[in-house]
DNA sequence: TAACGAGTTATTGGATACAATCTTAGGCAA
DNA sequence: TTGCCTAAGATTGTATCCAATAACTCGTTA
């Protein structure tokens, strides 16, 4: 799913992949500005590979770039973020459709193993990496490359959010989560793609909504 | 829909723009390598910007950026190029759906002489580029940036295919699609947009199917 | 003759220097 | 005090130069 490799050198690319983590992690919130001499600094490079990183990041929606003027850690509106989620609702079916009879056994264990894992979980940020890792591997049989970068955007996108919501909801309050993976999870090895993505579509929809109805959860510059 | 103004200058900016009319229009066919320097003395400017242009055409899917070795026209494979339009069948219905409130008389207006220019058209760019406007203007009362600019991306990394099928189809091979724009027009005057999403959703999974009964259609470097 | 390999050339990637633009601070006037 | 205007500072954008990598040529050898 991921683009891997890059074998060799390419400091640009080096650049935009610790950024990206960086950002995802939370390490920069929303809103925050990046200055490009700072991040040169920091990499031991000179500004130019810098901003072939932030060009990258900015196409990925991580950034926006403003010429001229900067750039900023992109920060989401609340219906912005809603408009992702329908998105995915219509096409993370779609690869996972397609994903579903090229999933090995091994895959399959793995699965099983991210689920409990999650069950047995409380912190945040584990969990956050838990439930990404177990989504995008139920599409890692899709054998397309468009459709999983694509996916891969709208899950960096809505990141801030996902976090925010899954620490208003802290305790016990993701438990529909929990099942639904393991429902998904059943389906997947049943090799019933229907009901896997009608399974998907009202999981991704119901946090979707879920998230419409905590506005507060949050706001830009807030955290 | 289009991300307009830039307003003033933005050198970068304005060779990206440059080179994104000269792809999409034909003028580089897939598979045909950029040089850098070459772009650079086109548009008398150093290759920093040109970089930077390329960078957010790669972003785009228009161009395929290796590193070290070059720029390329992006090709689409046939089965990526259904992807594709699997894609656009499960969205483009999403954006429909958010724009038919709010398309104003002008709008539908315009809608109209759009089709029926269509119908009388015969040379292929022309129509190309009608049907281009005609579709990406029943989306413009969606008050959505990153939808918009989906939509805007599967549409031209698909062009080529477009073209090339069009051509293939010439005189009247395309007559359903006409039909299809008249019928979803329909619908959207009567604010239905259950049945035009529906229509949409038809239009573009024909236009799919004939594609992959047509694999010669395209073969990369032809043309 | 075909295949391998070293050296040359062309092209891209990165660093530095300069220009253009925006932002901000400070002063002046209403 | 508030608003605007001007000027200095900071930051981004572009040009040029050098380094690194890849592609190509040509010669050698099995």
């Amino acid at each position: 799913m991921s683009v891997s490799s890059e074998s060799e050198l390419a400091t640009s690319h080096r650049i935009a992949a610790a950024l990206k983590e960086e950002i995802l992690s939370g390490l920069y919130p929303p809103g925050v500005r990046i200055r490009q001499e700072d991040i040169a600094e920091q990499y031991g490079a000179s500004r130019s590979p810098v901003r072939e990183a932030l060009r990258m990041l900015d196409a990925q929606g991580l950034i926006k770039l403003v010429a001229h003027t900067g750039a900023w850690i992109a920060e989401l509106s609340l219906s912005e973020c809603e408009e992702m989620y329908q998105i995915r609702e219509r096409i993370e079916p779609l690869i996972l459709h397609m994903s579903i009879p090229n999933l090995s056994a091994d895959v399959l264990e793995e699965l099983q193993r991210l689920a409990t894992a999650m069950e047995e979980n409380r912190d945040i940020e584990t969990f956050l990496k838990l439930d990404r890792e177990f989504h995008l591997l139920t599409y890692s049989g899709a054998q397309t490359a468009l459709l999983g970068e694509m996916v891969d955007r709208l899950w960096n996108t809505t990141q801030h959010y996902r976090r925010a919501y899954t620490k208003l909801l802290a305790g016990n309050g993701f438990k529909p989560a929990l099942y639904e993976h393991f429902l998904m999870l059943s389906a997947i090895k049943k090799l019933d793609v229907e009901d896997a993505e009608r399974i998907l579509y009202g999981h991704i929809r119901r946090t979707r909504l879920e998230l419409s109805q905590h506005p507060g959860v949050f706001t830009p510059g807030n955290q």
